[in-house]
DNA sequence: TTCCATGAGCGAACACCGTTCTATCAGCAA
DNA sequence: TTGCTGATAGAACGGTGTTCGCTCATGGAA
């Protein structure tokens, strides 16, 4: 380390710091960084400023705004996610794989699935997301008006499924949900029988699930739904 | 109806507006009311005490916060939903019924998804309907398990379904999303074939749906998907 | 080499937001 | 009539996204 030397009064301090200047990725970058610390109600433009050393306005050089700061972040994220080489063999459990890291990477990022809602992908990543996934629910024999929404919706399936989950490392810990859970079905079993007798009876059903089952039981659903559609040959139509 | 009688102009004016005071239910129609009107992001704390002619903080008397204020607002809702009487003949029919009018109603207030996002009705009103839905599904024949968590994935179902819908009779009219999805079947189509052969080759399916068939589609799929966990006798076990 | 236009950086401000503090005031029990 | 309690509401607090307007470094043209 060369030893830092006080600037000579007469000579006027140029670039005090030689910080790299602000850029688009970076702010993409530092927004994802906030977010996964603080989640999407911490990340503001000032916190987001602060965290890059700089004024809020300077962030409006880079991005037109808050809005299509999400949508960068939300494509960048999107890249984390794998989508299988299609092998119509194995096309019910492909499509599980494919959901599994979409809710993976969703559980990875907090709050992400909240950003993602009402969201069309339509960044570089996700174009190449749209297509692979295409690939994928077409090589199921699926129609292609089928497919088309089948993409949408089990992308709205995985973004329900995972809205609510905690954070893995978060400090929103288990005890804290596990609590109001329990509090739900004493509520329920509390009901009169009489006129809640359903409520009172499934009490159990409705409160057991956890995350990771409700997920598995609900795609295993759609995609029981979805096979009903395919072409019997498979991927190429007889 | 008696005649109104002007005030005698020597007595004093007292209660110059006979208006009659503030209660949380008064405060939830017409929180309501400022919602179908101008949406969620136009009902503010501000707003809606000026809709009543009073200020922000007299609100906080009745409603413990906004988002106590919007647990009730939702459950207001909840009573417009018909849940038919189960027939366990009709059985899809009926699901499809009931989630028909869940989106009717969703539709019919505006931005009425977004506030029911992540949110478990367990009003009043929600919990009838709760106990409703458990004893449709049930009929199906319908383990309790997979009842219990059916009953979330048709109300997810609906809601991200309509989140994006435009209001009905609002000004969001047709013409401009139109022209949104025509865009967007342009930017696909004009994409490099030999990298995204499928979504060139699907610009048309993918932005043809309209609300109506999406909706009736992704029902079909889910009720599909659900009937073959349904036991073969139906609502009583054999 | 000089000049100037361009655009990034950024402090200050604007118009909001949800919520709370605090003081006033009406209605009612004693 | 007094005293208390709870509804009412003005003002303020600490936040938000975004814009205004100024400074200043940089790069291309002359």
């Amino acid at each position: 380390m060369t030893e830092a030397i006080p600037t000579p009064p007469w000579q006027t301090p140029r670039k005090p710091p030689p910080r790299q200047p602000l850029s688009q990725e970076l702010i993409v970058r530092a927004a994802l960084r906030v977010l996964d610390a603080e989640g999407l109600d911490g990340l503001s433009m000032r916190r987001l400023a602060q965290e890059l050393e700089t004024g809020p306005a300077s962030l409006y050089a880079h991005v037109a705004n808050k809005d299509e700061l999400l949508d960068l972040v939300y494509d960048m994220v999107l890249s984390e996610v794998e989508i299988p080489e299609p092998d119509p063999d194995r096309w019910a459990e492909q499509v599980k794989e494919y959901l599994r890291s979409l809710r993976k990477v969703f559980r990875s990022h907090r709050d992400l699935a909240r950003v993602s809602l009402s969201r069309i992908p339509l960044g570089p990543n996700g174009v190449v997301g749209m297509e692979r996934t295409m690939a994928l629910l077409r090589a199921g024999g699926l129609p292609d008006d089928i497919a088309a929404y089948a993409g949408d919706l089990v992308t709205s399936f995985v973004t329900t499924e995972t809205l609510d989950d905690a954070f893995p490392t978060g400090d929103t810990d288990t005890g804290t949900v596990q609590a109001y859970v329990a509090q739900i079905r004493d509520y329920l079993t509390s009901l009169p029988p009489q006129r809640f007798p359903h409520l009172v009876q499934m009490a159990g059903p409705i409160t057991s699930l956890d995350s990771e089952r409700r997920f598995e039981l609900g795609m295993e659903i759609i995609v029981r739904g979805l096979s009903t559609y395919a072409r019997p040959g498979g991927a190429r139509p007889q």
